[in-house]
Order: C-alpha cells, then structure tokens, then sequence
DNA sequence: AAGTGGTCTAGACCACGTG
DNA sequence: ACGTGGTCTAGACCACTTG
C-alpha cells in the first residue's frame, strides 16, 4: 500500500517550507510546471497544493500564483472579549492600528439561542454586529447575543470557545472578502454565570488566510 | 458573480443536516445519483461533499458512501493535562473506558526544541509518547519533551495550546489509522512557568473524524 | 499575447463491500 | 456481479494579471 501521488508531492513541499528552503512570500512553480516535473497531470497537483493550503502552509491569489504564508501569522489570544475590548486584545499584541465597527439592535430571539437562554419565543434578545479591520483589511466579524434584562456581563466567570471551520454566512463572507467556498474559522464563545447559564454569546469568523492557527492562552489554577 | 456549482450543492446539504432534515447516521446518495440530481458531473459533486467533510458535517467510508456525522463528537475540553492525568480528562466528561500507554526515553535535544527550552545542543531532555484509546479505537498520539532537570512540572502557571491541521508524522498516522492524506488536528501545548519559560512541550494528534469540534473552557479572573 | 488559477466535463481503473 | 468512493488522465473555457 503505498501513498498517493499527491500526498507525496504535498509532503515535499510541506517539507521545504517547513525546513525554511523555501522562504516566506516564495511563489510555487505553475501547475504545469509541477505537473511536468513530477509527471503527472495537473489535477493531482491541484489536490496536493490543497492539502498545502488547508494546512495553512500557502496562500492562492488568483492569476498571480501560489506563494508561501507568511509565518507566523496572526495570533489570537483567548480570552478574548470582543464585545468589551477588541482594541485591546487585537491592539496590544500587534501594535498594528485596529478599527472597531459596532451596531446594536434589539430582535426577537429565535428557536436555537432561545433555548441556549432559557428564554420564550416573545422575548428579545440584544443583537451586536462587531467588525473589526487592520488598516483596511477585514480581520473579523461577529454575532453577538444578550438577553435584555442582563445588565452586568461582566460577572460571567467561564468562557468556552468552540473552534469550527465553516461556510461563512453571506455577511460575513462579504466582510471578510472570501471568496465562494472558501471556509472560514468560526468561534463561538458562551460566556457563563457561575450558575452555567449563558448569559453573552458570540459567533466570530475570522478569514483562514489570517489566522491558520489560533492560540489559547490560559491560567492554570490550583484546584 | 455567481457562486459556483459544487458551492451551492454543498449549501445546500449543509442546511439539511444543521436543520436535522438529514440526521445523524443517514447515508447520502452516491455522487452519481447527485449529480444526475443537480445536472453536473460527478467531480462537481466530489468537491461539494468535501466541502461538507472538511466541515465535519458527514464522514466517508470507503465502498460503503458519506453519512451524516454524529454530532456533537467527543469533545476535547482544555485546559487537557495528557502527561498527568489523560484518565480524568477524557474519563470524566465521556464516562468511557480510557487507556493510556506510555513511553519514556531519554534523548539529545535537536535544533528547534533547545531554542524553546533554552538548552545547548548537548543537553538531553526527556522524551514521552503517550498513546490514548477508547475500547479498541485510537483517541490521540502525542510527543511530550521535557529537560530532564525539572523535577517539578505541575509548577507551570501558563498553559498555551496551538491549533493546527497537519499532515501527521508517520508515527501518528499509524497510530490514528489515518488514510493517506488525511490531515489531523495537532495542539502543541506549552507549559509555562511563572518566569514565562517553558518547562514542557508537548504535540497532540487528534483523528479529525473523532473531534471535528473543540472546546476550550477557561476561567476568566478577574484582574 | 501568454500565463495563471478556478471551474467543469467525460471517461477510466482500482480495491473492496454489498447484494 | 454490481456499486461504492478514491485516484488519475486529457482536455476545455473563463477572467484576469503580467510582461
């Protein structure tokens, strides 16, 4: 049993870029011309470039060519709270210049947050849209959730972030810029009351090109 | 600009499954019958469905066909001390039967490790794989490297966890019973002491088809 | 004008599970 | 024997960027 053609030819490449050969910003050969080089066609180039590319290892600009990822790329630090104080989170580390977008309104509650809540169908929840951008490029965009009659979410004591890679919904896709099919990473944070009711919650897209990998930085407290 | 085929295709089935229309379990049809459904050829339908496995939301099975994930999957909650304790921290929350194997050589530090731990080239450290399954079937692999003059490692206040899809070591596609090409998820941890230096390091392989979630739950203190 | 990546087609062989 | 998903080929058109 031996391997595929195109996970060999990814783990070359893999390897190259990892061992530093081939340099951040480095632009691949064509698929022609990897395809003639290892003698095969050019759709087993394309499945190995994207097994390179789920990896994060390179990023596809379109008519231009593939190019190795710059690396490390950004990192996010948990916790993070986007709704209290994104500057700070996005700020602190990058020193980059980070706008913070920010509409609130009230809705009805829907069936799925509804019972997340603990709440019925007439009431309304707080409904947040927070776009955050670094000099003009997108780097985030998020749902966020409250009910009305908690004033104080800052008295939640447990956050729990679910890591997931998605199909964007079509605004944030468009925020984002991704391009039709392009997954996106997705956290969805639920920030809990010592009692384990969700008070705040929040569903995050980042773009895969920014951050393909993401960072948990936690206390370790003696039990 | 509209989306293209194999996108709307996988849209589609993405909202049936999240909608519960497709429950857990149930197989899809074959790529020829869906592609005489929606008029395209079986490639476009190919790149559909992996969209929907890349999102967890359906796994295959060779010569069997694609079925609905069921969800939600193990869940990893972190902070995970695999060297202290994998028994309690997959044991409490699944109720399963765990059993852990472990291995420890002691060996020179290469290039990349003696940066993080600041050692010299002729230090050596001590070397741990831990193996984790579930009643026959494989849960994670890791590679944990500690300098072997630490006596102490529960005195690490700072626990930092990296997220990453990766094509596995062979040593863990072995284990895992990955298929070639497949990618796993991979958590470097860092174990940090107070001075900010790390005192362990270790790489956890996770099968993708087990954990296509993960969660992390973190106290917030108060500052 | 030439080259690029993105999408799509029609067809093929394989190894293995199912009837 | 048939159907399945996995791999691979040879060819095509498009929209756009680069020289």
């Amino acid at each position: 049993m031996t391997e595929p053609a195109y996970v060999s030819i990814a783990g070359e490449y893999a390897r190259r870029i990892r061992s530093g050969g081939l340099p951040a910003g480095a632009q691949l050969p064509s698929y022609a011309e990897i395809a003639g080089r290892h003698d095969v066609s050019d759709i087993v180039v394309r499945k190995a470039i994207e097994l390179l590319l789920r990896q994060g290892l390179v990023r596809s600009i379109r008519r231009r060519g593939i190019f190795v990822t710059d690396r490390p790329n950004l990192v996010r630090i948990s916790p993070e709270r986007q709704l209290e104080d994104p500057e700070a989170t996005f700020g602190n580390e990058s020193g980059r210049q980070v706008q913070v977008d920010r509409d609130t309104k009230r809705v009805a509650v829907t069936g799925e947050l509804a019972a997340t809540f603990g709440l019925s169908a007439e009431d309304d929840v707080l409904y947040t849209v927070t776009r955050v951008s670094e000099v003009g490029r997108p780097v985030s965009i998020s749902d966020t959730y409250q009910p009305v009659d908690i004033e104080d979410t800052s008295s939640a004591t447990v956050l729990e972030e679910t890591v997931s890679d998605q199909l964007p919904r079509s605004a944030h896709a468009e925020w984002l810029r991704t391009t039709p099919g392009e997954l996106v990473k997705t956290v969805r944070q639920r920030f809990l009351a010592p009692d384990d009711k969700a008070i705040l919650i929040s569903d995050v897209s980042y773009p895969r090109d920014r951050y393909d990998s993401f960072v948990f930085r936690m206390n370790l407290s003696p039990e």
